[in-house]
RNA sequence: GGGAGCUUAGCUCAGUUGGUUCAGAGCAAUUGCCUUACAAGCAAUGGGCCGGGGGUUCGAAUCCCUCAGCUCCCA
């Protein structure tokens, strides 16, 4: 059979995929005998597309399922989409006015109807694309957040939490975002820094005449708005204005001039104009000082009709409309550029404005403190450890949240209105009528009005834990008994509040219990310039575009490779080509296995069985490790201990080491037992390698040998732990050192690796590697006391000093620099070793196992100094 | 304005309880090699005042203070 030199991925990908679906070695059911490991998918927009961030967050789940499933654990990772109601809704309006259809001349039912036909066409795409990263999903439990259960879920919800009294109605200052015609919540905005103007209006001061207040604002739309002017009590300049009006600019309108302590004498010129439609610290004023509300600015984000001549501007046009009105009214004084924050809507990228409007909201002081406990106590492990503080923070400062928005993509808010606007809140019309009729028993209606807005996407997502399971609908079933709570979560830091905080909120609240015990915030992907990968900056590769050119497993491997938990990742398509390189690697090393015919009558060659008796102990030294970084979650560095065990251990030392030579033109065959330890060793590495690089090892393990139908390496039980033999691993690292010299020697001196070298030995005791070192040398070794002299190269190895005739000429001057700058450093090295040790602080305040150590390093470095100084005078 | 974090080799990052298993890894770089598994490779080599300054200590990348720069979160 012609094994071809290079791996590629693609037709494997497919066909194992494919293959592990079959045999349906991602399904998992309830098992009472075997320990459930679960996850839930953060769930993906449903119309979205596989980004990179989703590659690196899906990469470790995989990984972490995979591994799972092989420690013989029951896994099961839920996968499924979310309706993102202001996301898809925008794209559906986008849709249907490129159709040249309004949003507005539809009703609520058409344009439904568009809705759940776009989400048919493209709600499965990124699943689609989920598997061909590799993604071991139990496909059978796909999940939608709109479906039939999980809508039932949010609804039970609210109209519990209402009937509680933890969900109320009401008129506040909300995050109004003008082209999504929504509120949003707090965390849903961004503030950005940005160059903007400070502009420096006078105000006429009434009854006064003469008399100007100057204000400075950064939004001089709002002026029309004004209810009053706030100054600072501690403030001389403006004292005498006690008990006065001035008079807004243009609108020409009364308004009284306030003093509260709120306001920063140094910023701007200590007189702050109050808008309390428009502004949420103005309007925490307007609420105290019992001020005029005027509201300026529609919901679409130009003025209204209260804004008189401004009405149907846009705000900005407005903006630039009223600077040059007050310029021309020779109110304007001055512009100055500043810096500010400005909010965006994470959404749609609209800058917030600040409104006035009736929404939900719930509350979360008493609902959100088991959930702040229960992860100050450690019973929700965050990893990194570092974001228990920013969760703190936030829990301890935690606002109302407002779940309702503007739309109609999304589960409709179960409260029920009469046409005074009196409402009830059911679970169906009617459920809602009957309420509502038992409450007026005087005037009973036939129909109610359902509240128009929809929940906020979170209030459903944050059920998802539970309701994958049915466990609203369905409390106590199987499922939810089994896998709740989950075991690990993974999901990027920036939803910590939207989402993660939320879900442990709603667990506690009707699971009594955790959703998960630990929660894996992975970082940011960023491109090399450490810029976020964003559409309008066109940085981010395409996923699919990736995995084709470098194989998933490379991809895996790549986005991998340096994303410590929490750490953005720098992404750089050479790290994908580095995973590339990997595969091919062990598909090489595959090859050469594959290759060796074997003689069953052979005998064992000692340097092979040397060389297994090492790696075996070299691999459980490097599977603790490798077990002792998924015990903390370190990923990468786990994939790194990995690497270098297969890549520098396995390939590079063992497989050089057991190698069978040429003989006349011909591989020698290998002997039996080193060739079944061989294989066995090539098994184990497998298994490490496969929650990384799922494919290609899959591959090679139906290559390596005939397996059985359902004898997978997906489902072959992880390698057990055993014992290192620490003496025999240092007498390798001895030995590779001095094979490390060898070869550095003929490098120097151009000599072929081919032609057997002979070298002396003095003090040398025999290593038990002894037989690998000539071999992997090509080297003899003779023992020999003799004073060496002149012509020769010496290199010391622990106490062992090596030396090597020489028969050409001698670059004294060269050899002289080399052993003298040794000979110098180790002089320093003993000199520092020294100093401590005459210390006599030193002596009383370290322990002794320090002390002990300090004296060793003492005879050992003047051990070498002795052989270094014999070197330098033989040289002559 | 409030809070959190970061700064170690050219790049991306490890570095637990202060002490040669403390200055490390991978990549990149340099130098030889197309050596019958792999040039997507092999063998070797060179890179660091551990951001600056001060302190505690017998001893500091590690603990404390301070300054500077960067990042994130919240308002």
């Amino acid at each position: 059979m012609q094994i071809p030199k290079t791996y590629s991925p693609h037709e494997a990908e497919s066909r194992w995929y494919s293959y592990w679906m079959e045999k349906g070695f991602f399904r998992s059911l309830p098992d009472k005998n075997r320990e459930a490991y679960t996850i839930v998918i953060p769930p993906p927009n449903v119309t979205g597309i596989l980004h990179m961030g989703h590659m690196l967050n899906n990469t470790i789940q995989d990984v972490l399922i995979r591994r799972a499933r092989m420690m013989g654990k029951n896994a099961c990772w839920v996968p499924g989409t979310d309706h993102a109601s202001i996301a898809t809704e925008a794209r559906v309006v986008a849709m249907l006015k490129e159709k040249g259809i309004q949003k507005s001349s539809l009703t609520r039912e058409e344009f439904l109807k568009y809705a759940w036909e776009w989400k048919e066409k493209y709600g499965g795409i990124i699943l689609e694309q989920l598997k061909k990263l590799g993604a071991s999903c139990d496909w059978d439990r796909t999940r939608f957040t709109m479906d039939p259960d999980l809508s039932d879920a949010v609804r039970d919800v609210f109209v519990d939490l209402y009937n509680k009294g933890q969900i109320y109605r009401g008129v506040r200052m909300v995050n109004w975002d003008p082209d999504g015609h929504t509120a949003v919540s707090d965390e849903e905005v961004i503030h950005k820094e940005v160059q903007s103007k400070l502009y420096y209006v006078k105000y006429a001061v009434e009854g006064s005449a003469g008399e100007w207040i100057t204000v400075a604002t950064t939004r001089p739309e709002t002026i029309l708005g004004d209810t009053a002017v706030c100054v600072n009590p501690a403030d001389l300049r403006y004292r005498h204005l006690d008990g006065k009006h001035c008079i807004v600019p243009i609108v020409n309108r009364s308004v009284p001039v306030i003093f509260d302590s709120y306001v920063d004498m140094e910023f701007g010129t200590g007189a702050l104009k109050i808008t309390p439609a428009h502004d949420i610290n103005d309007y925490k004023l307007g609420i105290q000082h019992k001020l005029d509300v005027i509201d300026v600015i529609a919901p679409d984000g130009k003025m209204s009709k209260q804004a008189g001549v401004y009405a149907g501007d846009d705000r900005f046009a407005a903006r630039k409309r009223i600077v040059k009105d007050l310029t021309a009214a020779g109110l304007l004084i001055k512009e100055e550029d500043i810096r500010n924050k400005v909010g965006y809507s994470e959404r749609t990228g609209a800058v917030i404005e600040p409104r006035l409007s009736m929404q939900w909201f719930l509350r979360m002081d008493k609902i959100s403190r088991p959930a702040l406990e229960n992860v100050l106590n450690g019973s929700i492990k965050l990893i990194p450890e570092k974001f228990i503080n920013t969760y703190r923070h936030w829990m301890e400062n935690v606002h109302d949240w407002c779940i309702s928005r503007q739309l109609w993509w999304g589960h409709r808010i179960p409260a029920w209105y009469d046409e005074r606007g009196a409402f009830v809140v059911a679970g169906t019309e009617a459920e809602a009528l009957s309420l509502y009729n038992a409450a007026h028993p005087s005037a009973p209606v036939k129909k109610l009005r359902q509240d128009e807005d929809v929940l906020d996407t979170w209030f459903s997502s944050w059920l998802w834990p539970i309701s994958v399971f049915d466990g609203f609908r369905n409390p106590g079933n199987p499922d939810i008994k089994y896998y709740y709570p989950t075991s690990d979560l993974v999901t990027a830091p920036e939803i910590l509040f939207f989402w993660v905080a939320r879900m442990i909120i709603a667990g506690y609240e009707y699971m009594k219990e955790k959703p998960f015990s630990n929660v894996y915030l992975t970082g940011i992907v960023r491109d090399k310039q450490g810029r976020k990968m964003s559409k309008s900056l066109g940085n981010s590769p395409e996923a699919l575009a990736l995995i084709e050119k470098y194989g998933a497993d490379g991809v895996r491997v790549g986005m991998l490779l340096s994303s410590p938990a929490g750490n953005d990742l720098l992404f750089d398509e050479a790290l994908c080509e580095q995973g590339r390189n990997f595969a091919n690697k062990v598909w090489n090393a595959f090859r050469l296995v594959k290759g060796w015919t074997v003689d069953d009558s052979a005998p064992a060659e000692e340097t092979t069985a040397l060389a297994s008796k090492w790696f075996d102990s070299r691999f459980s030294q490097q599977l603790g490790l490798i077990n002792d970084h998924y015990a903390k979650y370190r990923i990468s560095e786990a994939l790194m201990a990995t690497y270098k065990l297969v890549w520098d251990d396995f390939c590079s030392w063992y497989l050089e080491m057991i190698k069978p030579g040429f003989y006349g033109g011909k591989q020698n065959p290998v002997d039996r037992l080193t060739y079944d330890t061989a294989v066995s060793f090539f098994e184990k590495i497998l298994k490490l390698l496969h929650p990384f690089m799922p494919f290609v090892t899959e591959e090679i393990w139906h290559l390596l040998g005939e397996r059985a139908e359902k004898d997978c390496l997906i489902v072959a039980l992880w390698p057990l732990s055993a014992e290192a033999d620490n003496v025999l691993l240092n007498s390798f690292s001895e030995a590779s050192e001095i094979i490390t010299s060898i070869r550095n020697f003929r490098k120097g001196k151009n000599i072929p690796v081919k032609e057997k070298l002979e070298l002396y030995a003095k003090n040398y005791r025999q290593n038990t590697f002894h037989p690998l070192i000539l071999r992997m040398a090509n080297a003899e070794i003779i023992n020999d006391q003799r004073d060496t002299n002149g012509n020769v190269f010496s290199f010391l190895s622990g106490k062992a000093e090596f030396f090597i005739p020489l028969s050409g000429e001698v670059d004294y001057a060269s050899e002289r620099a080399r052993i003298e700058g040794e000979l110098e450093y180790a002089r320093g090295f003993l000199s520092s070793v020294l100093k401590k040790l005459s210390n006599e602080r030193f002596i009383a305040g370290a322990k002794p196992e320090v002390i002990e150590n300090e004296r060793k390093k003492q005879s050992d470095a003047e051990v070498k100094i002795k052989a270094l100084e014999v070197q330098l005078q033989n040289l002559g």
